[in-house]
DNA sequence: TCTGGGGTCCTAGGACCC
DNA sequence: TCTGGGGTCCTAGGACCC
């Protein structure tokens, strides 16, 4: 039986709960941004974009574009909040609701069917319950596939639904350039115009064992995704995996070769790492520091350990060992630390070490730091 | 003062083991 | 009197996504 699977896609989800809450933002170009001096456009309203206002783009540049754009610093847990009270309206349509990032989703309302009269119905009740409970607009794809609708709710943009059936396909994607599939970024747009392949027509014409020989393992995911087909499951919240790795990067106000100030940052990170790996309950066995130089070089090192730790402490440690290994030619930019080799049980090797009174002391930091900031407590050995 | 921050997956070479 | 070979771990780096 075939599937039919939803994608709800929210509208410049930042700037348009910024520009909810508050008036004077409407009707005028604005955008959200992480700082304020060294950072780039994370959202940009609709009535940006035609200044060629986009995310991901530098504020400098964006300013320089349009000098009248009103730039908003992000609040991100306002928009973790409003992302959890809009997923909580789509579960009223399946249980399967794959969360696919903070503004998007996967439903598959195969099922819902039964009670609900059309899949139409459904998108439109889904974008009329989000208006009213949270004024904002979304997106719908309707499709077979995620893959379809994904690209289905690309299709009409801001406030848009479109559904696209199983028959008309082949015509949608005759002339479709690869590129507005998801998953071919532009190196593999290239690399597929370097062999005369520009649109999923051609994609899905061409010979599979070819795609093989050149693209590996890919290669036949690449045909699939020219034929428009895509197997893969809607995957609930519950029913996700763990997390692999847990990192925190900051972008310095300036660039410095400061060891004194590098190393507080390795700490402020650290502890940032640490504090979520305690609160998920994860353990993690490897640690990576990433760096990135004021001439924009970046690169990661990574150590791998032989016991499971999430203490601060011990991961601020190993990020200052490894940033000690390495010299520095240039000023750093950027520095950033992570933990992968995630593990959320217990580790019998730790059963030494009393390790429940030092969880126990650990979340009580936490508790404390959540109340009053990252900076209250910490270990005083460091300063 | 051009270029944020948080992820996942894949590849490829070297070490090491049987 | 060269150069096996498979499997796994570790590390670095790149593509891609929002």
């Amino acid at each position: 039986m075939d599937r039919v699977i939803l994608h709800i896609d929210m509208d410049a989800f930042f700037i348009s709960v910024e520009q909810r809450d508050n008036p004077a933002l409407r009707g005028k170009p604005a955008a959200v941004c992480g700082s304020l001096s060294r950072s780039v456009i994370t959202s940009a309203n609709y009535e940006a974009r035609p200044f060629g206002i986009r995310a991901g783009m530098p504020i400098q540049e964006a300013k320089r574009k349009c000098p009248q754009l009103i730039l908003v610093r992000g609040n991100h847990s306002k928009y973790t909040e409003t992302s959890a009270r809009i997923f909580s309206i789509l579960k009223e349509f399946t249980p399967l609701v794959e969360v696919a990032s903070i503004d998007e989703a996967y439903l598959d309302i195969t099922d819902s069917l039964l009670l609900f009269r059309s899949s139409l119905h459904i998108a439109k009740l889904i974008k009329k319950r989000v208006w009213e409970k949270e004024k904002l607009t979304c997106s719908i794809g309707v499709a077979p596939n995620k893959l379809l609708a994904k690209l289905g709710s690309r299709i009409k943009k801001p406030d848009g639904l479109t559904i696209i059936e199983k028959e008309k396909v082949p015509e949608i994607l005759e002339d479709l350039p690869v590129s507005k599939l998801h998953g071919i970024g532009p190196k593999l747009a290239e690399t597929l115009k370097s062999i005369n392949i520009f649109t999923c027509g051609q994609l899905g014409r061409f010979p599979v064992s070819f795609l093989i020989k050149r693209f590996g393992v890919i290669g036949e995911r690449l045909h699939e995704m020219g034929l428009g087909l895509d197997e893969s499951p809607v995957i609930p919240f519950d029913q996700e995996e763990d997390a692999k790795s847990i990192s925190h990067s900051i972008t310095l106000e300036e660039d410095t070769s400061d060891l004194d100030r590098l190393r507080k940052v390795l700490l402020h990170l650290s502890e940032r790492v640490s504090k979520r790996m305690r609160k998920e309950g994860y353990y993690g066995s490897r640690v990576v520091l990433t760096i990135r130089y004021s001439d924009f070089y970046t690169f990661s090192k990574q150590k791998t350990l032989s016991r499971w730790m999430n203490s601060g402490n011990e991961i601020f440690r190993h990020s200052v060992e490894i940033f000690e290994s390495i010299p520095h030619p240039k000023p750093v930019r950027l520095l950033g630390v992570g933990m992968s080799l995630l593990k959320k049980e217990w580790c019998q090797q730790d059963l030494f070490e009393n390790r429940e009174k030092k969880d126990h002391l650990l979340k009580a930091m936490d508790r404390v730091n959540e109340k009053f900031g990252d900076w209250t407590l910490t270990w005083a050995e460091l300063y």
